[in-house]
DNA sequence: CGATTGGTTGAGCCCATTCAACGAATGTGG
DNA sequence: CCACATTCGTTGAATGGGCTCAACCAATCG
């Protein structure tokens, strides 16, 4: 991990509605930038943090790509998420005074720093803060229920069309094509992601390429027929 | 949903420690139980929320048992949990103005109902307060990621070994025998629960029965051999 | 340049599913 | 109280979707 520190620059970010800040005033993200968070850039494979470090601190991407691995005593590792530009790591260790996963960049990133033990008594000052992130906890409570729903009743190619797909909202959100796009992980890691096989993800990449749905050289993906894609496996075959 | 109010009593409760009040000082409970919660029976098989209703209160398991599903556009349910006394339902949809998903009694019941509202209120004078409910949301995240680890990398059997090794340990916190108990739910719900079938579920116990490491009769569990459980599925067969 | 990592594709297999029949327990209405 | 329907659980036989094992290619890297 190379820590090179960058100025505190939440004021001026250009994804601050998408990140914690959203919806704080100017005086109050002012606070946040001052006493909280400093950058910090994480290069490509490298660990942002592993199991077991202490947990101190909350990150947000200001840019980049990461995944966050759970790894199992037997090695056995499950990718529990990727996070884009905007969105926080750290969440699953407050509970703890270690970190519970790791987290790894998948290309050349940047975090903001945020004091944990800070954050909790600027959030003490500031109920609107604090309201924020308790939402912010709960959609991640959420977003993980749908993703027991793909784990847990979902096919192989409606599990990979709804993760393509939510790849695709993700990026429109951020003001970048949802259309077409690349992808920053391994097959390895999709089908870590979505409980399936390397192979077989990259079987229905193929399939879906052959018949016309997507457009896929290597990781350049080009979403032909998002309708399509949407009603794969779910109730056809 | 029969709703009988109950004069609140987390002052003398006996799983105070297990709940949302762990860690706080009598005074602070004193404040909890005053002003933000008051206690109501649910029978067996009422809904205590729906996907879709307003959400204004966070609920604390009294007594009893719950099941939450997600329910989706096309029919499919997926069961994201299981919540015994002293676990909090509606974590999820905070970051909501609607309840995201169902919560529904298993046995009969009663909660403890929290106005969110004046909880956040409480939260911020009482840092302790909100210190512990972040760690509540926190640990609810990391029970997911290892949720998604059985339901992305584990056999069916390994499955149902951890599920009834959870079952036993969260028993045994609240001073219950974790050798011997009680399923609330049906072999559909558990299925549901590990991604697996019904029928799945039922063979698996039958086996795990006739190898001499689990006693069942319907629903009622005795652990004979709590090694041979935690072994299943994950390396031999 | 060989070594390594990442990706594609094929062939055969196996675990869990599907479909089905049946039994037990519970509840309901006449 | 009995006849009947419904829910829940068990077990069998056949099927198939995704896995395993394997070969091969392309790109990257030291």
């Amino acid at each position: 991990m190379n820590l090179a520190e960058l100025k505190s620059v939440c004021g001026a970010c250009g994804i601050r509605e998408l990140c914690l800040p959203a919806g704080l005033s100017d005086e109050e993200v002012h606070l946040l930038d001052q006493h909280v968070a400093h950058r910090q850039s994480v290069r490509k494979g490298d660990y942002l943090y592993r199991m077991g470090d202490p947990f101190r601190s909350l990150f947000a991407v200001s840019h980049g790509f990461f995944k966050t691995v759970l790894v199992h005593e037997d090695g056995r590792g499950q990718v529990t998420g990727f996070q884009m530009m905007g969105e926080l790591l750290g969440l699953e260790a407050i509970h703890s005074e270690r970190q519970v996963c790791d987290a790894i960049a998948l290309e050349d990133s940047a975090v903001c720093t945020i004091s944990f033990e800070q954050f909790e008594e600027l959030g003490h000052l500031m109920g609107n803060l604090q309201h924020r992130f308790n939402q912010d906890l709960s959609r991640e409570i959420a977003r993980e229920h749908s993703l027991m729903m793909l784990l847990g009743t979902m096919r192989s190619e409606e599990r990979l069309s709804v993760f393509l797909l939510d790849l695709a909202r993700r990026h429109e959100r951020r003001h970048q094509s949802g259309d077409a796009f690349v992808l920053r992980m391994t097959r390895e890691d999709i089908g870590s992601y979505l409980g399936i096989k390397l192979e077989t993800v990259s079987r229905l990449l193929s399939r879906l390429h052959d018949e016309g749905v997507l457009d896929v050289h290597g990781r350049h993906i080009r979403i032909l027929d998002r309708q399509a894609l949407a009603h794969r496996g779910q109730d056809s075959a």
